[in-house]
RNA sequence: GGUUCCGUGGUGUAGGGGUUAACACGUCUGCCUGUCACGCAGAAGAUCGCGAGUUCAAAUCUCGUCGGAACCGCCA
């Protein structure tokens, strides 16, 4: 077996007869010389073949990526190569065994390989053997390692729960799996072990944890994947501090024990309805400031008829302020922004640049009152950026908050080596819903009120909060959680609101409900998202960087090539037709 | 469901209606005893994703299709 961890060696060993194990990464022939980099998941040891020696002829052999032992004996480097760990030492070579060939590698293993992600999804395995790549799976088993430690000593108990369960269509798709033993029925993939979790509470488990898989069938995104992993926590007798306490010390000994990074405690707490209206988000990227302020007040009695009739229509003017940046954005700069906050319904992007001279694209039709106001608002200097949406509400503040993520990222705000986390509180428990014209959950049907509103359920489902939080990190929706609901009667209510008959409810979670009616103690949780927890700690903003196996944008893996068709055996057996697709 | 972009030797890019499709890295051969992005000399390797159309002529233009990426919708 396997046991010298190879850049574990260092010039104390010098002297010493070895035998290592690894991959040929490189071979440097000088004629009468060769040079081999060895690479095992530790990293490089150069090994040095002599002509003198009766492994030079085999060491002359090796190619890229040929698996080798080699013994040899530790010695120091006539020169040695800092960018290395072992630059100090070399292994002298006695005996070269090629344990194995390989064929000749469609791409550069290096951590600066051009290959494009497609290229290197193919051959995963080889993408793998990356430094970059093998680091971030280093970091996710400390990150789960230092989860599991946390928790354990924390008296939690790690229990799982099934993967083949009964279909919820409310929330996201389920991936459905036929079930051959029962024909023409279906199980449905976890989107999380929700009600698993809540009845392990019921089940008096007090404390439980899972580092758990989720599917959702829905399109993905650079930090979206249909098959992604949970850090599901549930606790009994808890009320949202304590959940949102323990939450944070686990994020502080992680962050702590994975990149060495202290976390402050306790992080701040900020209101849903505040993040919206000053982020445009609920998920707000703290790193910068770039508040979002409403304006619209300085237009109450404007001639600018385009601002007067958003505002006579119940809609609202709201500006941010980029500082010092006015010069930075030329006319064809000024018109990607706009094109970018049409993605999301605005209709357009007005803008003033502060100088002696106010100019832009409304710098004209306003009064010099208005333009005054403005600038008291925002509090502007010399060179300031304003940029302008007027809207609906919520085009306005979707569209600014996003904007100030670009301005951001385009103008190099961020410091990459920051955190800036928060818990974003207070989530309403209802939104309207356009499409089934009603209102539906926020978060999901078993969330608690908020104990002031929990009469509001019935009456004013618009303003009705719920115990709700997630927890934001750089702008991540990191992990997000609740207490639930004990009481049969806010249950009863709940569905009540959410219009959900109780044959609906029956059958949707019949078993759910009939489990909350035997004792159910006071509970709530939180998840964590695993994967971007990952990608915060590795700063990468690929989820794919931090999944060994990943998905394609359209849900396929390219290695495999799945998914695929199945043999007509299989599907007669499963008594399924495929329609023309 | 929608918008935008990409597809050219093994890899990554350049190019672009016309005769030998360019460059870098990699690969192969020879030379080379201190390299570590080794060096030097030479060679092989591509019907430009696939299909149809326009044209005297398509890798290039058009349409379709497949694959990839980012985003909007979607993601309780």
């Amino acid at each position: 077996m396997k046991t010298i961890n190879n850049t574990s060696l260092s010039i104390n060993d010098e002297g010493k007869k070895v035998i290592l194990h690894g991959w040929v990464q490189k071979k440097r022939n000088l004629g009468g010389l060769i040079f081999i980099d060895l690479r095992d998941r530790s990293g490089i040891i150069q090994l040095v073949a002599t002509p003198d020696s009766s492994c030079y002829t085999m060491a002359e052999s090796l190619k890229n990526e040929y698996v080798i032992k080699v013994e040899g004996v530790i010695s120091k480097r006539q020169s040695a190569n800092k960018n290395i760990k072992t630059g100090e030492i070399e292994v002298i070579l006695d005996n070269v065994v090629i344990l194995n060939t390989s064929k000749e590698i469609p791409f550069e293993i290096s951590n600066d390989t051009t290959a494009l992600e497609e290229t290197r999804l193919k051959y995963r395995y080889l993408d793998l053997r990356r430094e970059s790549l093998k680091n971030i799976m280093v970091l996710r088993h400390n990150i789960t390692y230092a989860i599991r430690e946390f928790l354990n000593n924390d008296d939690f108990l790690e229990i799982e729960t099934p993967i083949l369960c009964k279909s919820t269509p409310e929330g996201a798709r389920d991936y459905l799996v036929p079930s051959r033993v029962n024909k023409g029925k279906f199980y449905a993939l976890p989107q999380s072990p929700q009600l698993f979790k809540q009845l392990l509470m019921v089940g008096g488990m007090e404390k439980y944890f899972q580092i758990a898989k989720c599917f959702r069938d829905e399109d993905l995104r650079a930090d979206r994947q249909p098959e992604f992993t949970q850090v599901d926590i549930e606790m009994s007798f808890v009320d949202e501090d304590d959940i949102m306490n323990l939450t944070e010390r686990l994020v502080q000994y992680v962050f702590k024990k994975t990149i060495n990074y202290d976390v402050k405690l306790p992080l701040l707490k900020m209101k849903y309805d505040d993040a919206i209206d000053l982020y445009g988000s609920d998920k707000p990227d703290l790193r910068f400031d770039m508040k979002i302020h409403d304006i619209s007040k300085v237009f109450e009695n404007t001639s600018f008829n385009l601002f007067k009739n958003i505002l006579d229509n119940n809609g609202i003017i709201n500006a941010i302020k980029v500082n010092n940046a006015a010069d930075k954005y030329s006319r064809k700069g000024i018109d990607e922004l706009t094109e970018y906050v049409k993605k999301y319904g605005a209709q357009g992007l007005a803008f003033l640049k502060i100088s002696d001279e106010i100019t832009g694209s409304i710098a004209k039709v306003l009064s010099e009152e208005e333009i005054n106001n403005i600038k008291n608002i925002l509090n502007t200097e010399n060179n300031d950026l304003i940029l302008i949406v007027a809207d609906k509400t919520t085009v306005v503040k979707q569209s600014l908050g996003a904007l100030r993520c670009k301005l951001a990222k385009d103008l190099n705000l961020i410091d990459k080596d920051d955190y800036k986390m928060l818990w974003v509180t207070d989530f309403p428990s209802f939104e309207y819903s356009e499409e089934e014209n009603r209102f539906v959950s926020m978060h999901h049907p078993f969330t608690m009120p908020k104990d002031e509103d929990v009469d509001k359920l019935i009456t004013d489902k618009a303003n009705c909060y719920s115990k709700a939080y997630d927890i934001v990190i750089n702008g991540y929706e990191a992990g997000g959680g609740s207490i639930r609901i004990h009481d049969q009667d806010i249950q009863r209510k709940m569905f009540e609101a959410l219009e959900l008959s109780d044959k609906q409810v029956e059958e949707k979670f019949g078993f759910f409900v009939e489990g909350l009616k035997y004792g159910t103690p006071p509970h709530g949780g939180l998840a964590f998202g695993l994967d971007r927890l990952v990608m915060l700690l590795a700063k990468t903003e690929n989820i794919k960087d931090v999944i060994a196996f990943p998905k394609t944008q359209s849900a396929s893996d390219l290695m495999s090539e799945c998914p695929n068709v199945v043999d007509d055996k299989q599907l007669e057996e499963l008594k399924i037709k495929i329609d023309k697709i």
